[in-house]
DNA sequence: CTCTATAATGTTATATTGTATCGTCACATG
DNA sequence: CATGTGACGATACAATATAACATTATAGAG
């Protein structure tokens, strides 16, 4: 596995949707009218949501009561599917802005505003991969995330 | 702040808890009964630790009912202190084997059995850090963990 | 040493996050 | 139509975390 390096033309609205749902096409998924609930959802959130956060949005859209079970159980594709990330600091979930290229992200969370943007820094996350293989580990996931004070909130 | 390279003489036992002790004692907090058991609890998971687990760990060990509010409250004060770690992705804490000299902790978190191990290598974070400042962000604390299977499980 | 201010802990309640279970519905296929 | 499968709904519950306020312990001032 090696690094890559490339500047992305960020899907934004219905190309970023496109890219999600072929995403999920990929993982043998569907895209059912749920899914795309959810998914906007997550995307209107300028911060990492919560699944309840999202239930509650979801809900709000359909004008019915949505059970946050359901939205764990389609974050959790989409997650698999590399369509969104759960921030693990933050116990909560973002949209994956290029579905089609797996990243080991690194994310950079507001600890002010809860602001998070994301860099993609292969080099950094291979060199974490590489000291856990040293140590004897095999490394599935790393999780690099920073918190931290954003630009605006600095 | 520039990385440093050092080999630990781990505390165990007696010299870890006065090692915790005077972490405590810098940080200006003081070191009772309570919090003792708190950190013996701590120290005798093998695996980090919920607060709950160690809220029940207390309660045995003391005979009677500790509360996980009070546990949270002293866990915090350990993070804040350096003597403990908040596994993030496992909404866990661990206990600091050298709570001497500030780090970047780097966990390796095997899926399997649960068992995590550290290692600190400050040219890994410093790099987060210093691509976290390339992107206009002023960072606090790097979490870096990562997922995966341990040299035991694989 | 006693008084008092403050820190530490106890107690209870509640909020938030996450899973498990099972029933129902929609749709595809033979 | 019968049947199988995947998606979703509904409910319950488990696990994690915080809030608010009462009580107890401790350090220092006097």
């Amino acid at each position: 596995m090696t690094g890559h390096a490339h500047t992305h033309a960020l899907p934004a609205g219905d190309a970023l949707t496109d890219a999600a749902r072929n995403a999920m096409a990929r993982a043998g998924e569907q895209w059912t009218a749920m899914r795309a609930s959810v998914f906007d959802a997550l995307v209107g959130f300028e911060k990492p949501a919560s699944a309840y956060d999202i239930a509650e949005a979801v809900s709000r859209a359909q004008g019915r009561r949505v059970a946050a079970n359901s939205v764990y159980r389609i974050l959790d594709l989409f997650v698999t599917a590399n369509v969104a990330t759960r921030v693990e600091s933050a116990n909560a979930y973002i949209a994956n802005a290029h579905p089609d290229c797996e990243h080991d992200c690194i994310f950079l969370v507001c600890d002010d505003c809860g602001a998070t943007t994301h860099i993609d820094d292969d080099s950094i996350t291979e060199s974490v991969r590489m000291a856990a293989r040293k140590a004897g580990f095999r490394p599935t996931k790393p999780v690099v995330e920073v918190r931290g004070t954003c630009a605006d909130c600095a």
